[in-house]
Order: structure tokens, then C-alpha cells, then sequence
DNA sequence: TTCAGGTACTGACCGCCGGTCACTTGGCGA
DNA sequence: TCGCCAAGTGACCGGCGGTCAGTACCTGAA
């Protein structure tokens, strides 16, 4: 299967160090071959991504509870996003790198499946949060910008701290994505949620 | 002078779609002598960024004054972003594109001078907007980070909506900068103003 | 006036990579 | 046995970022 491979080539060489001929060899196919089932190699990590964005929804909506805390959503959707694999990384690049090189047909596709999966998690959060529904839309975009934001960041963050002078290794690991996102998520959630009730 | 060169040239063919040989002739010089002055075309483009950081930064520290309320700073902000050439577009590729390959030495150069004007910036921030010293490092936090995720979306929103479906030029365009951003500034702005003051 | 030295500049060239396409292979039904 | 077609192949292409041996020119000393 292509998509294992590129899941097993990413661990090993990171995003940025596969190559589509590489990529082949792996997967025990000519890179020729490799066309007939991707059309760019965007495409492919556009597919991944899909796949991780499901993953996160899915566990989201099986986790998240009414009556939990705005901290504990936080801390449950920072956990949500860093231990699925390649989420984010490639919601990192999804845009800026992803999209801008994928055709148009399947670009479309992609994004709608994405809006539907965004507008289920956004449900979920409204219910467990128990905002009213002129809110739940704000803090759904609040905070899916700022996942994205910190999913950011947390490209240098995973850089090998080796070698670095000090006040960079400080200001890399300060980066990271769960210090980054998981307090600002609290903020957030606090803001809508407190008015009516909390924890 | 390269900068300005590189200015216009994006100006006409976007950032992508520069490259290192056109932007060459078009400053009227080889591509080696390019190359003499800068190590690489993100190299570049790290330097176009810290110009427009600068700007906005200055810039909101004239603006921004006490006493204003939170929805006028998160107008403000927004606008800042906006109108400031080229600042959302490279922060949008800041991390995941240009830090990702440049040289340490001048790398490092440029994080620390970022990083000290995210502070001044921060620092007005917690001025204007009155809020203890404890809470205002977590409000700069959010606040970039909801910016750099909306720098993303703002990406696909560029996009000539000629010939596409009517559901997708509609979710292209509700991604632009300032219906992203500015709703969630305010929104964060307000969860830590109003316990103080408001307006 | 000549020449050595150094600096700014040049552009042909390289390696690499994403992507293509004319061709081969192999299995299956007639 | 043979023809056909889907699946697969890998040499090849174009374009790009980046390099470097060489050039042009100026200056100041002899």
C-alpha cells in the first residue's frame, strides 16, 4: 500500500525528505506506477492528511463530554492532535504547502470532506461546551486558527535541540505544541464557557 | 537594490511564483551576483519579513492606545496585518517554508531580532490593553498564534474565485484574513479585558 | 605607462526532483 | 495458441536553486 509507505518513509526521513522516486522504490513500485495512483505528491500527503483529520474528529467526539472543564477540553484536544500521527505536521504545511499544488478536482473533493469533518467536530464542541448557537461558530474558528497557528510553531520546535546556543534551544522548545496550544485553547474555551457555567 | 526588485517581482507573479533567475534580471544582475548578497531565496524573503514585522510592530505601537476596547484593537490589528505588504503572506510561510531553509547563522540572527519585536509588540500589548503581568504573555500567545493560523487561511482566500463551484468559492472567501481574525482577537481580547474594563 | 592585486560581477554548468510517456509484461478469455 | 488490455516500467524531460572558474575593471605602486 503507497499510503503505509509514505507513513513509514515520513517517520524515517521527515516530510521534507520524501521524494516521489524514493517513495517508489519503497513501496516496491516504478515511479511511474506511483502516478496512476497519486497525481502529485501533494495529493498523496492531501490524502494523509484526510485520514489524520478524521482520526482527531473521531476520537474528539468519543472523548469530549458535557460537563468537562474548558481545562480539560483543552488538555483532551491537545493530546488529540499530538499523538495522531502526522496530523500535525501536515496541518502545518496544509495550505501554505499542500494545497497549492493540487488539482483543482481533487483539491475540491479534499475540502469539502475537510469542511464536513470540521463542521462535525465544530458540533461537538458546541454541544460539550454548551455555548449558544450564535457562539459555537467564533469558537469553532478560534480555535481551529489557533491549532493551526501552533501546529506551526511546532515545525521549529521539533527541531534536534543539539549544537544550538542556548537562548535558541529556549526559544525552539518554548514552540512546542502542547505549551503553545493548550493554554491558549483553556483561555479560549474559559471566555465562552464561563458565563454559563464551568467545570 | 535586491529588495525592492524582489518587492515588485512578487507583486506581479506572487510568491511562488519568483525565482531566483527572473528576480536575477530583473535587478539587473546574474544570478551569481544574486547570490553574492543573499544565500539563498528564503534568505531573502526572511529579511522582506523582518521589515514588514518591524512595520506592523511600530505601527501598532503608535495606534494602539490605552482606553481603547477590544474590539477596536482587534480592528486595529486586523487592519495592521493587512495593510502591511507582504506581512501576511511570508508569515503564513514563515516557519513550514522559509526557516526551513535557511542557514543557522543568519537563522538565528533573524529569530532573535523577531523575537524582540514580539516582545515590544507583546509589551504594548499588555499596556493598552491593562492586564496583570501574568496574563499578558498567554494573550500575546493566543493572539499571534490565531494570526498565524488566519495568515493560513488567508493563503487559500487569495485565490481567483473565477470558475469555481458556488460552495467553494464561498469557503475560499470566508477564510480571508479579516473575518478570521478579527472576530477571534476580539473575542480573546475581551475574555481578558472585561474582568478589568472594558471599552 | 605598466602591471599586480583585489573586488564586483558573470553565466554556463551541476545535481536534484517532480512529473511524463512510449514501451514491456503478464494474465485471461476466445 | 494467440490477441488484447490493464498494469507496470524507468529513461527521460524541464525547470529550479545554487556553484564556481573565469572576466572586467579599478587603483595604487613602481
Amino acid at each position: 500500500m503507497i499510503l503505509s509507505a509514505a507513513r513509514d518513509m515520513i517517520d524515517e526521513v521527515g516530510l521534507d525528505g520524501v521524494t516521489m522516486g524514493a517513495l517508489a522504490k519503497r513501496a516496491g513500485l516504478a515511479k511511474g506506477t506511483l502516478y496512476l495512483y497519486v497525481r502529485s505528491k501533494e495529493e498523496l500527503y492531501l490524502l494523509l492528511f484526510i485520514e489524520a483529520m478524521d482520526a482527531v474528529v473521531t476520537q474528539f467526539k468519543h472523548r469530549a463530554r458535557p460537563g468537562d472543564s474548558a481545562a480539560q477540553l483543552a488538555h483532551l484536544m491537545t493530546l488529540n492532535a499530538q499523538t495522531t500521527p502526522l496530523f500535525l505536521p501536515l496541518y502545518a504545511r496544509l495550505i501554505a504547502v499542500i494545497e497549492a499544488n493540487v488539482a483543482d478536482e481533487p483539491l475540491f473533493a479534499a475540502k469539502r470532506r475537510l469542511i464536513a469533518l470540521g463542521h462535525e467536530w465544530g458540533a461537538h464542541l458546541a454541544v460539550v461546551t454548551g455555548v449558544g448557537p450564535d457562539q459555537a461558530e467564533p469558537l469553532a474558528r478560534t480555535i481551529t486558527m489557533t491549532m493551526l497557528g501552533a501546529a506551526q510553531f511546532d515545525i521549529s520546535a521539533q527541531r534536534d535541540p543539539q549544537g544550538l546556543p542556548d537562548d535558541m534551544r529556549e526559544a525552539f522548545a518554548s514552540h512546542a505544541f502542547a505549551p503553545s496550544f493548550e493554554p491558549s485553547a483553556r483561555l479560549i474555551l474559559e471566555a465562552v464557557m464561563s458565563p454559563r457555567r464551568q467545570g
